[in-house]
DNA sequence: TATTGTTATACTCTATAACTATA
DNA sequence: TATAGTTATAGAGTATAACAATA
């Protein structure tokens, strides 16, 4: 499919890149959403664990950062990850007004299985490319992500 | 930020590539989601109209598929279209059963809107890379996309 | 019977606004 | 007052299942 045809006096030989990545990451995420929910997870779930175990946060306001989503979002999302029994809530001693989010075991399990998923999804996307071309392509998206929200125009 | 160290025994020298991918996608397509909006569009209504102007859809199953929706999906949006005086339904003489999707004026105006917002995304996210390196990009990004969904693993 | 599309319903993710508790 | 987090509510996008109309 060619939407050259439509941008008329605009010198556009192929198709826009926001559309190419906007179909690919739909592609892409979906087929990882399966695998994930597959796993017993989801996409936001995984963010959660991924930040908890990798950085050090230091507030909830930390993990919404991390994670890209808002302290609200952020709330609901550990509301029902505490009642799963997967992370655990206290206030912090030293400062009662935050809180400190500790993965559980159960937690820890999830968090292994998903990261299994998420290595294997990893490894099909990898096929065919080289470690080159995938380093090359992850500074690629690292421009056009500093772009969207740096670049002027 | 670096993951690598949570891939015990895996060897990750970078970031997995579905996690730039994901991370990458999410900040471009809100991006393009405020630029959207504020010319009173959305993605599915842009991806709908763009499909209806560069495609031959023969049905809205056809239209559906080159959106990427379902096609209860796709009547949920066609319907607040429709209300918004954006697009006509009406049957198919020759085959009563299927409908014919068509533009109206209003539609095609929002089209333009949404066509001015879509290039002026990609000119700022073309920012610092050459016409070489946005097509070369653009291969890559194919070449996920069809891992997703046929690499083996 | 099979196909095209619609309607009813519901789920997930996200957000804003109002609120509580703490500093 | 300002900050950390929660709760209530809502909205967008998507989906499945049940349905109606047509072939």
């Amino acid at each position: 499919m060619s939407t050259g045809s439509c941008y008329d006096g605009v010198v556009m030989a192929h198709q826009p890149i926001g559309l190419v990545l906007t179909r690919t990451s739909r592609t892409v995420s979906r087929a990882f959403d399966e695998r994930l929910a597959a796993a017993g997870g989801s996409l936001p779930l995984w963010l959660i664990l991924l930040a908890l175990k990798t950085q050090t946060v230091r507030s909830q306001s930390d993990l919404a950062d991390a994670v890209g989503i808002r302290g609200a979002t952020l709330s609901h999302h550990l509301g029902g990850m505490e009642a799963a029994g997967l992370v655990t809530r206290r206030r912090d001693p030293a400062s009662r007004r935050t809180s400190l989010v500790e993965m559980t075991d159960a937690g820890t399990r999830l968090f292994l299985r998903l990261r299994e998923a998420s290595v294997a999804h990893d490894k099909r996307l990898r096929a065919g490319l080289s470690d080159e071309e995938v380093a090359y392509l992850a500074t690629l998206l690292d421009t056009l992500a500093f772009n969207a929200t740096n670049a002027s125009t």
